[in-house]
Parts: structure tokens; sequence; C-alpha cells
RNA sequence: GGUACCAUAGCUCAGUAGGUAGAGCAAUGGACUGAAAAUCCAUGUGUCCCUGGUUCGAUCCCAGGUGGUACCA
């Protein structure tokens, strides 16, 4: 019996959650979460992270996995995820991935390079850097030690640029040398289903959403970490904008907008990613039995 | 019913000594290989309420209409 997994992806807001414990219930498994941010155990309210009821009605993994101090990245993810994925296919056989970060859904479905983990001190030098002298001296740098890089590179984006930088200086090699572009072979079949409304529609679940996360206390839960604000886990939709609202620099309305129109503009982001990907067959979220139907069909 | 003011982008509004228009907010398109809910790039979307008049030319001036707001009855 071959082994499938089930890739269920969309927007924010969607109905992802739901979704995937209909699916998960259908064929009897587990769900493996692919979100950047519910990961974090302590973040609940702004993240979104499906109830404690959504969690009985079936099995997730990698939710609350991690506090918000932990290093974690795509990488893990990938290595986190596939090591579940064999553990789950000895029982099952259908597992249901499902989330929105679109990198980590990529790392599991595509693979990513094997690249080092950077040195953290590196890392903050590199950043002390960028904040005294501005990207250009990256930059030149980057032209230095990876030439053909540097004419890819968006080279206004000073992550991508100091990544870049970063890796040469860690492997002593050229960053585009360890830059493969192969799709990496899975032990298992992969079906991407995507969830999709109209964009209106999509909009007004999203503020729908908000508001109901400031009725169960958001304002409260962004306080409770205001002291962790510059940790990289808190740079997220939901709470920078509150934050910077507490710091004066709108008033609180303002920033009860920024975060409705954030996640807007995050819905807006991910559809463009996952367009790109000619798997993805496209459902409406009310539709399950069809996509139960697609599956059977695949699998 | 009368008088005054207003009608321009999705919203709030600016503007044009008459030469088909621009800000803020919102929105749209895109990039993406270990921080990705991050980070970065690009884009003005318009029956200037309607119908006539004056004019080479009207969103702008004039008349009438329609809608809104305020005041007076």
């Amino acid at each position: 019996m071959s082994k499938t997994l089930v890739v269920i992806i969309g927007p924010t807001g969607i109905g992802k959650t739901s979704t995937s414990i209909k699916v998960a219930n259908y064929f009897d498994t587990e769900i493996i979460s692919a979100d950047s941010r519910q990961i974090f155990k302590e973040l609940k309210i702004g993240t979104a992270t499906p109830s404690e009821e959504e969690l009985n009605a079936a099995k997730h993994h990698n939710i609350a996995s991690h506090s918000i101090h932990d290093y974690y990245s795509a990488w893990e993810f990938e290595q986190d995820a596939l090591k579940l994925c064999s553990e789950l296919f000895t029982n099952h056989d259908v597992v249901v991935l499902t989330g929105g970060s679109m990198m980590y859904i990529d790392a599991v479905c595509k693979g990513i390079d094997e690249l080092p983990t950077i040195d953290q001190e590196l890392r903050e030098n590199l950043k002390e850097q960028y904040d005294r002298e501005g990207i250009e001296t990256i930059q030149r740098q980057l032209k230095q030690l990876d030439p053909e890089f540097y004419d890819q590179v968006d080279l206004k984006n000073h992550k991508r640029v100091i990544h870049a930088v970063e890796i040469c200086l860690m492997t002593g090699k050229a960053y585009s040398l360890l830059r493969t572009n192969t799709v990496k072979k899975r032990p298992f079949n992969i079906i991407k289903i995507g969830l999709e409304l109209p964009r209106e529609e999509i909009y007004e679940r999203i503020n729908k959403r908000v508001d109901i996360m400031l009725e169960q206390g958001l304002i409260e839960e962004v306080k409770e970490f205001y002291p962790n604000k510059n940790l990289n886990s808190l740079n997220t939709v939901g709470y920078k904008e509150l934050f910077a609202a507490f710091d004066g620099e709108y008033d609180l309305d303002r920033g009860i907008e920024l975060v409705k129109r954030n996640s807007r503009r995050y819905a807006k982001k991910q559809l463009t990613w996952f367009k790109r990907d000619k798997e993805i067959q496209w459902f409406s979220p009310f539709d399950t039995d069809k996509i139960i139907n697609f599956i059977e069909l695949k699998k």
C-alpha cells in the first residue's frame, strides 16, 4: 500500500484547521502543522492556534512544541516533519500536513539545500554592521565573496544579502555553489489541496477573526509578551503592530486596523506564493466532500 | 415649502486664473532556498452627480434637475 501525504494549504483564516480535521478523521490519521508561529507554546490568541476542542478532534503535531526563545527554521521543520511522517506512516496510509507557512511547506515537499546553521555571534556581528553602516558595505562584501549570487539577489533585501554573506563566511565557499536547485525525492506521494474563496470573503473572514481575537483577550496577550518584543518569534502580525501602539507610534485603534491590514496582506502574499505551484488543486473550504473524493481518487 | 452650502479614486478630501486631475488611508501585482506571519520591489485604480448653455475647449463659469447636509418655516 502506498503512502500519501495530503498537504492542505491556503491563506490565513480560510479554514485550514477545520478542513484538515475532517480529512484526518475521514482517513483515521493525524495532522502535522506547518505553521511557523503556532509552534510557540506561549502564543495562543494572536497566532490563531487551534482550540482545545480542535486539538482533541484529531491528533496534531508541531503545535505549541517550542518556546518563543527557541531557534527554529525551515530546516528544523523539514527534519521534524520528515521524522514524523516516517513514524506516522508505519500505522497510517495517509498523513495530513497543513499550514500557511509557505517555506515550511516547500521544505517538506521539495526539500531545501544543506547549509550550516549560522553561528549566532556571526549573525549579531553582521546585524550590527548593517545597523551601523547600512547595506552598502555588506553588499560589497557579497560581491567579493560570491559575485554570482550578487548578480542574482535583490540587493535591497538586507536579510537575503546578509544571509548569503553569512553562508560564505561559515563555509568558506560561495553561497551560489551550495544552491543546488533540486527537488528532493520523498518516500511517499504528495497530494496538494489549496483552499480558496473570493478575495473579498477572505478579507471579511480575516477582519472578523481579528475582532474575535480581541474578544478573547489579544491585547492582554500582547501586553504579556511586550518584554520579548525583540524576539524573532514575536516579529509577527498581530503582535508587532500592537507593540508599536504601546510604544506610542499610533493609537490602539490604528494598531488594530494594522493587524487586520497586515493579516490581509499576508493572505495575499500566501496566495501569490501558492499560485505559482501548479501541483496544487484548489477547492472551496466548504467542499470537504469534494476534497475527500479527490484524495480517494488520487491516492 | 424657502435659503445656504456640498457632490472629484473603494473611503476622507485637495485641486484646476477653463486645456480631461492628486494626497492620505485602503487596494493591486510581483520576488522569495535555514529569521518566512520575516524581508524586499513595483503600481493610481476616475462618466470630476445628471442634462443643457457659453466657449476652439467645461470637472471648473451659467441655468435647470437629482441627491445630501444645515438653517428658516
